[in-house]
DNA sequence: TGTACATCAGTGAACGCGCGTTCACTGATGTAC
DNA sequence: TGTACATCAGTGAACGCGCGTTCACTGATGTAC
């Protein structure tokens, strides 16, 4: 039956976040249509009223990670001074497969080498993503006047995602959470150390 | 036709090292048996022969893409001092997508988040690999007596994992190059400064 | 404003296709005597 | 050492199954008059 245009909106908006979910918990190759649409309380035939492929839908659901991600993380820095703010960036990203109800998950730590295998729209989500992360990172690490603060942001970002997907492997809990601790130790000594090329 | 013992061998042997190079370039799930075995220069019939299972294969594909990965950094390093090790490993690491004949493609670095999601066999063999990988850093680090060495080792090994999976995102070659350049810059300054955490 | 019709979100079944796995068969190798 | 038979690596076809996508249908919503 016919929805009225609001409806048709928030399903729409509804099977993209389920999406994003299910994706970033399960995998995209691993999860089908059909178990997006069920999770989202719909049966996969009206899939295509609403996508013109599951690629679309992937890259839309990434993005949609991605706003949830960075928002989270500017709403918690609001106000604070650089350290404290890149801290917390850190804290959180490298917590967010160790709470008990994962508020946010990134799709470069969860699903970093599966976005290369899809078409360009998926791959273009994910740089977008990535891009505005570095630059979050960067204010932060500007602020603090960091020597070449562009390159440091940068691995800082690319050091946060290699411990969170090799976290995944580890074989307990415990050996991902010293993985965890060593990136962000690593992290803080990057950051402590304005000084740091200097100094040597 | 049955085949003589050494003849089964080398099959079995050509089987795994031709998985191991279909996995790393194409991805796990978007490659099939029928596609292993054709590499391979035989029908899929016969990969029953050999293996129980796909993930069987996937296991020692890997462990054979570590070996070879651990073999070749152990060779280029042999007998030089620690400072010059670290950083033929790190710059190989890095390097490993940009060559025209790629001589080695790492597990982690090519299907990070896609090991996950199989057996405890392939997760068992991508962890080992990751340890051995970590030591060979560790090895570096202790010699060149920078303070936790061991957990800067595993932060080294995270960035560079995270930075080669991130670069395949990149939208051309050049950006590429940027981002590991950046990781193998900010790693120079995290082994060049023993004393990093010390004059801050 | 009211009415008649077109639109279209959602359903449930079906279509192809590719995948992992199995199987009957072949014929060279290995082995028991 | 020679022979007769069992073994088994490799082939090519088939089996189920799940996936992305399509489709006829339903009935409430939107729209033209």
């Amino acid at each position: 039956m016919r929805m009225s245009k609001s409806d048709t909106a928030e399903t729409r908006k509804r099977i993209v976040s389920t999406a994003a979910q299910v994706f970033l918990a399960q995998g995209i190759a691993a999860t089908g249509i059909a178990d997006v649409m069920a999770a989202a309380g719909l049966t996969q035939g009206g899939f295509y009223r609403h996508f013109d492929s599951k690629e679309q839908l992937i890259a839309e659901a990434n993005s949609a990670a991605f706003d949830d991600l960075l928002t989270m993380f500017e709403t918690r820095i609001a106000g604070k001074p650089p350290r404290e703010a890149l801290d917390t960036i850190v804290r959180l990203y490298l917590h967010q497969r160790q709470g008990k109800d994962p508020v946010f998950l990134c799709p470069l730590a969860n699903l970093g080498s599966e976005l290369k295998r899809w078409n360009e729209q998926v791959k273009a989500a994910a740089i977008d993503g990535y891009q505005r992360l570095v630059r979050l990172v960067a204010v932060q690490t500007e602020r603090l006047e960091i020597q070449d603060h562009q390159r440091v942001a940068d691995a800082i970002v690319s050091t946060i995602v290699g411990a969170v997907t090799l976290s995944q492997l580890a074989p307990d809990r415990a050996k991902a959470k010293v993985m965890l601790a060593n990136a962000q130790y690593v992290v803080g000594v990057l950051s402590q150390s304005p000084e740091g090329t200097r100094c040597a």
